[in-house]
RNA sequence: GCCCUUGUAGUAUAGCCCGGUCUAGAAUUCGGCCCUGUCACGGCUGAGACGCGGGUUCAAAUCCCGCCGAGGGCGCCA
């Protein structure tokens, strides 16, 4: 079987008038109309039209939508409102039929609800506004990649199965290894702030995995994290870093996916910078003017965000978070030690990231540990990298779906991830 | 863990509140016939559905209960 092809859809044209080319992709649509028809053909690079006439006819045996076919012929000008020229078929080879019924319209004339697209959803991918968000997902990571790496970010793989479970907070998938308790990592924490060591400024993209039942259009059981972790920059310097990825991939995909702006249906506006700071301390006072009463140290419930978030509906830092509800690696101000240097990016009510500066010394460590009841000796792989000249440094996670739903306006993430993992979804 | 909503052809829906008019309607998809410029092609025609189980009633898609599935919210979320 020959599945070779001359051109990609996109590289036809109308100046190649006569000209014989070989293309491929999957029948959108199939219009018969007596003695002549007409196909519509998509690949990944555009769609273009096929008309079949008189003698011809006979090539359509056989075919029907979302089949895929290889189209030899020859381009021609066309009458179309669509197209400024069509390819005359000499021959269409069907490489791979589409069963009937399929489980999903493709086309997205009818748009399937959630659950039949995500339990077909390597067909939800020729819809193309399904289609479109993960392209645009793709531009995203290639401009998060590229602006860091400017900024001398060295990409880095930290481990997903883990040996210790030890640091409390959410709860964590267990696993089998080899007889051993082990855990799916729910963050890299621990790994990129040891490579400040020797790399200085590292990133990771990767999965990262929580056990939490959660029911909701933010959550998912595995979930895809932006890591940075940085020496010798205190947290306002990796606050300016994550201002700048934010505002690159609003610019980069507001400029060159107008396609798949299109497609969506959703004009991305990039958001004016720089972005609005506001501590834990005025958060408070905003709250309290809205007769919402939170004593100091208290965290911020979902519902206080909400309030907050419609003062400050775009991007905004929260920022001087009490230490109490920090983590224990988090460094405290030097001018009042109730206080930490973190901060969380948010968009409107919702949490996009959060940081901070980190404790570099071994003793701080310690006590920090000991303070938040967690056992310093099961920290003992961790804590001793910090003896062998620990840098000062900063760093942030940020999840990277959770960035999508807000580029594109949507509100869950099950929108803008391939296979979404919940606490009811397993497959496909 | 708690709460709310919801299951009708392949898809997406009307009907349900207020039981009978439902032999369940329209769209799209699919089959057949007609059509040489469609572009959501058109015309004629045909096929295809009430999640499962129980109950109430003369009568259940419609009301009630259970199960299963789905969607959403709260909480949880170093």
């Amino acid at each position: 079987m020959d599945i070779s092809r001359t051109h990609l859809i996109e590289e036809l044209n109308s100046s190649m008038e006569g000209k014989d080319v070989i293309f491929g992709g999957w029948v959108v649509d199939l219009r018969k109309l007596g003695k002549m028809a007409f196909l519509t053909v998509r690949d990944v690079t555009g769609m273009c039209q096929v008309i079949v006439k008189g003698d011809s006819m006979s090539l359509l045996e056989g075919l029907n939508r979302q089949s895929v076919v290889r189209i030899l012929g020859k381009i021609q000008s066309s009458k179309a409102k669509d197209f400024d020229f069509e390819v005359s078929a000499t021959e269409i080879q069907v490489l791979a039929k589409a069963e009937y019924p399929l489980p999903i319209d493709p086309i997205g004339r009818l748009e399937s609800d959630i659950d039949n697209r995500l339990n077909s959803r390597a067909l939800d991918m020729r819809n193309q506004k399904t289609a479109s968000i993960f392209k645009l997902r793709s531009k995203v990571l290639a401009s998060i990649r590229e602006t860091l790496i400017k900024r001398k970010f060295i990409e880095i793989n930290t481990p997903k199965i883990i040996g210790s479970a030890s640091e409390g907070g959410a709860d964590l998938f267990g696993l089998d290894y080899f007889g051993q308790k082990a855990y799916l990592a729910q963050s890299p924490q621990l790994y990129k702030e040891q490579m400040t060591i020797g790399l200085e400024r590292v990133f990771e993209i990767s999965s990262f995995y929580r056990a939490e039942k959660s029911h909701t259009g933010r959550h998912l059981s595995e979930f895809t994290s932006v890591d940075i972790e940085a020496a010798m920059m205190d947290y306002t310097d990796v606050m300016d870093v994550l201002e700048s990825i934010v505002v690159d991939v609003f610019k980069n995909t507001s400029e060159n996916c107008k396609i798949e702006q299109q497609e969506i249906g959703y004009e991305i506006k990039v958001p004016s910078s720089p972005f609005e700071r506001v501590t834990y301390t005025q958060a408070l006072e905003e709250l309290s003017s809205m007769d919402i009463k939170i004593e100091f140290g208290e965290d911020l419930q979902d519902s206080h965000l909400r309030s907050l978030g419609e003062k400050h509906p775009g991007f905004f830092f929260l920022t001087d978070w009490p230490m109490k509800l920090k983590p224990f690696y988090i460094h405290e101000k030097d001018d009042d030690p109730t206080l930490s240097r973190s901060f969380d990016l948010q968009y409107g009510y919702l949490e996009l990231s959060s940081g901070g500066r980190r404790l570099h010394d071994p003793e701080q460590l310690r006590t920090r540990l000991k303070e938040q009841d967690l056992d310093p000796t099961s920290f003992e792989e961790h804590l001793k990298t910090f003896g062998w000249g620990m840098p000062p440094h900063s760093g942030w996670g940020m999840g990277l779906d959770r960035l999508m739903t807000v580029l594109i306006g949507i509100d869950n993430v099950r929108e803008v991830v391939l296979y979404p993992r919940d606490p009811d979804r397993l497959k496909p």
